[in-house]
DNA sequence: TGCGGCGGCGCC
DNA sequence: AAAGGGCGCCGCCGCA
């Protein structure tokens, strides 16, 4: 069967960022200016709609590569109405990202070596071509479009060649790639009033806001989120507050710093129109109303439903999903206790700010997640892993130490005690107690040391983490926190160490596979491939030793400055090697899991939402909670557990 | 006017 | 020896 390789150029009065593809390939106004195409190995050719439409595409059964291939899929459906099936659709940018590279088709060329000079001449043509003129009409100037059917065909080519080149998708990565299309397709919808309402008390707050701002300061600062803004402040504070605003590198204004200085109540070194420009600062950074109206442009002006969210592969270097535009992988977390009665408030426009509360963002930003909703008659069933990554973890060191803290999660214990209890060196039920009685914070500490030294993290991770859960302890009393996680723990060190053995002696004697646990790697001479027990397998790309002994490598997510003339390399270490490979295991089950969960409409890492119609809630909850618990073949014995809720807004 | 760097925010 | 890393979006601002 042949491959036909593809991409389109289009032009429309739709806004395609703002209004996402979906809505962009439904809108009216959307035209195909130009299809480059090819057969296998075939000369590149263009079709424009002043011809007749070549037959060989319309009747073709095979496979469609395309870069970004959503956006091709919804031309062929909404623009020329050819109904080829999602499952022809093979994604060359989903194949890049599978691939540890980058997904923009100039940055897998920069990426592998070609130059590194960017060309804004294709951006410059969709801009002159693609997007109305200020007087409405569009530009159909034949010098511009024989130079766009160039660039489309160009693309074709470098698509083609990039794609020939890397590694294909496995059987099982397409699959998952058209898992994904299908939860795009479906879409979340979205509570639109609510969003509008939501961005009309922003708005308000917002200019409250800004007018205080140029009151205090006396029209100096005209937006709180500007640097400006830090230096009015650092000129009016005292030596104490300077020092907490000194991060070690520069001055800050950060969320800590500002909760810091606020926490001063000192006019000496606060003076109050200082403070008060901080609270500002404070609420307007707290805003949500960017992402309430970015929710309502994407949503589908029919059924509201925003679609597209997800990117297959788009953590490039462990394949995890990323989420795009609604970007649903950030939304605040914490939720308001009645979503629906804040909503009702909102939309009938009632003072929304509750005494408890004291501004009005807060509000907002806890309405955000609760803007997802099921449809009429439906219900959202969202169901978490618990402690994912802390059971992949032991699991994939594949020794005695690490099954013994397998037994822990097997036995129902409770992790953060069983290691609070070795560091203590106190009996379990004893610190079980104390936190029950809430008189010790044993069991807090046993969290962070789970949280923070997992992945080889040390004092610092320790301190870090600390600070997020309120666990400040003294310099000797973190070492022994420290000392006390590993040596209840000792899988860990001895995985991460076997890791770095086996990715360096992998490096040393290319050709050749060298395991640690379950992981396998092999060096290829250019690139330091390694495989997952799913069988899945990432790499390393453009490994090499650098003058210490140490193995770096190009990182597709750290992209080049504008002037640099190689792509920017990390360096690999043990820790990094065992975070990368316990986060694409654990994506591993979230893949496995979604394949068999055909409501899929959301998920978050370790969690996944679907959508089922309310008076199906109890079997389908019981059946979500049955694949997330259930293990693959290629990870029997690897204990899961998963928590959910019913809801029918996401709270 | 568009681009890109920067500092900032949120989540897992 | 030690080391938090993985994402994406927003607003501001200098530069070309």
């Amino acid at each position: 069967m042949s491959i036909l390789w593809l991409d389109f150029e289009t032009r429309s009065r739709c806004d395609l960022k703002a209004k996402g593809v979906y809505n962009y390939a439904q809108d009216a106004s959307t035209d195909v200016l130009c299809m480059s195409y090819a057969f296998d190995d075939d000369e590149v050719v263009t079709w424009t709609p002043d011809q007749p439409f070549p037959a060989a595409v319309r009747d073709h059964t095979g496979l469609i590569y395309a870069h970004n291939a959503a956006f091709e899929r919804l031309i062929f459906w909404y623009v020329l109405q050819i109904n080829f099936k999602l499952e022809q659709f093979y994604c060359t940018a989903a194949q890049s990202r599978a691939n540890c590279a980058p997904g923009s088709l100039e940055d897998v060329g920069r990426f592998s070596g070609a130059s590194m000079k960017k060309d804004h001449r294709g951006a410059q043509l969709i801009r002159l071509l693609s997007i109305p003129k200020a007087d409405g009409t569009f530009n159909n100037s034949p010098e511009l479009m024989a130079e766009m059917v160039a660039y489309c065909e160009q693309d074709v080519r470098a698509m083609r060649a990039i794609s020939q080149a890397l590694r294909p998708m496995s059987a099982d990565e397409l699959a998952d790639y058209h898992v994904n299309e299908r939860i795009n397709d479906r879409g979340l919808l979205v509570d639109v009033p609510l969003c509008r309402a939501a961005v009309q008390y922003a708005g308000a707050e917002m200019l409250e806001i800004e007018q205080i701002v140029r009151e205090v300061t006396e029209g100096a600062i005209t937006s709180v989120r500007s640097p400006k803004m830090r230096e009015w402040v650092l000129e009016r504070v005292g030596p104490e507050a300077k020092k907490l605003m000194w991060t070690g590198e520069k001055y800050s204004i950060d969320k800590t710093v500002r909760a810091n200085l606020l926490a001063m109540e000192d006019p000496d070194e606060i003076p109050p129109a200082v403070a008060d420009v901080i609270q500002c600062a404070d609420d307007l950074w707290a805003s949500s109303v960017a992402k309430f109206s970015r929710l309502a442009s994407l949503a589908d002006e029919e059924d509201a439903r925003v679609r597209g969210a997800f990117v297959f592969a788009g953590g490039s270097a462990t394949g995890r999903a990323s989420s795009y535009g609604a970007q649903v992988h950030n939304l605040p977390r914490k939720s308001a206790k009645d979503p629906d009665a804040v909503r009702t408030a909102m939309v009938r426009g009632h003072e929304i700010v509750p005494r408890f509360e004291k501004r009005i963002t807060d509000v907002l930003k806890k309405m955000l997640r609760p803007a997802i909703v099921a449809a009429p008659g439906h219900v959202l069933i969202a169901y978490d892993w618990s402690a994912i990554e802390g059971r992949v973890h032991p699991w994939l060191s594949n020794c005695s130490a690490g099954e013994k803290k397998l037994d822990v999660f097997r036995s129902g214990l409770d992790p953060y005690i069983v290691n609070a209890s070795a560091t203590f060196r106190l009996p379990y039920e004893h610190i079980q107690a104390e936190h029950e009685a809430g008189r010790s914070d044993m069991r807090q500490i046993g969290k962070v040391q789970e949280l923070a030294l997992g992945f080889l993290g040390g004092a610092g991770a320790f301190e870090t983490f600390g600070r997020i859960y309120g666990v400040h302890l003294s310099t000797s009393e973190v070492q022994r926190a420290v000392d006390g996680w590993r040596r209840a723990n000792p899988w860990a060190q001895m995985h991460g160490q076997a890791l770095e053995g086996a990715y360096l002696r992998a490096m040393r004697h290319k050709g050749r596979e060298f395991s640690a646990g379950r992981i396998t790697y092999m060096f290829d001479g250019q690139t330091l491939w390694y495989s997952l027990p799913s069988g899945r397998v990432l790499c390393y790309p453009n490994a090499k030793f650098d003058d210490e002994g140490n193995v770096t490598y190009t990182k597709a997510a750290w992209k080049p400055a504008a002037d640099a003339k190689e792509w920017p390399r990390a360096r690999l270490w043990r820790g990094l090697a065992c975070e990368n490979v316990v986060q694409a295991t654990a994506h591993d089950l979230l893949r496995y899991a979604m394949r068999q969960l055909p409501e899929t409409v959301a998920h978050v890492h370790d969690e996944i939402v679907v959508e089922c119609p309310a008076d199906q809630a109890e079997s389908v909850s019981r059946r979500v909670h049955e694949v997330m618990c259930t293990a693959p073949g290629w990870a029997a014995g690897l204990p899961l557990a998963a928590e959910g809720t019913t809801t029918t807004r996401y709270s």
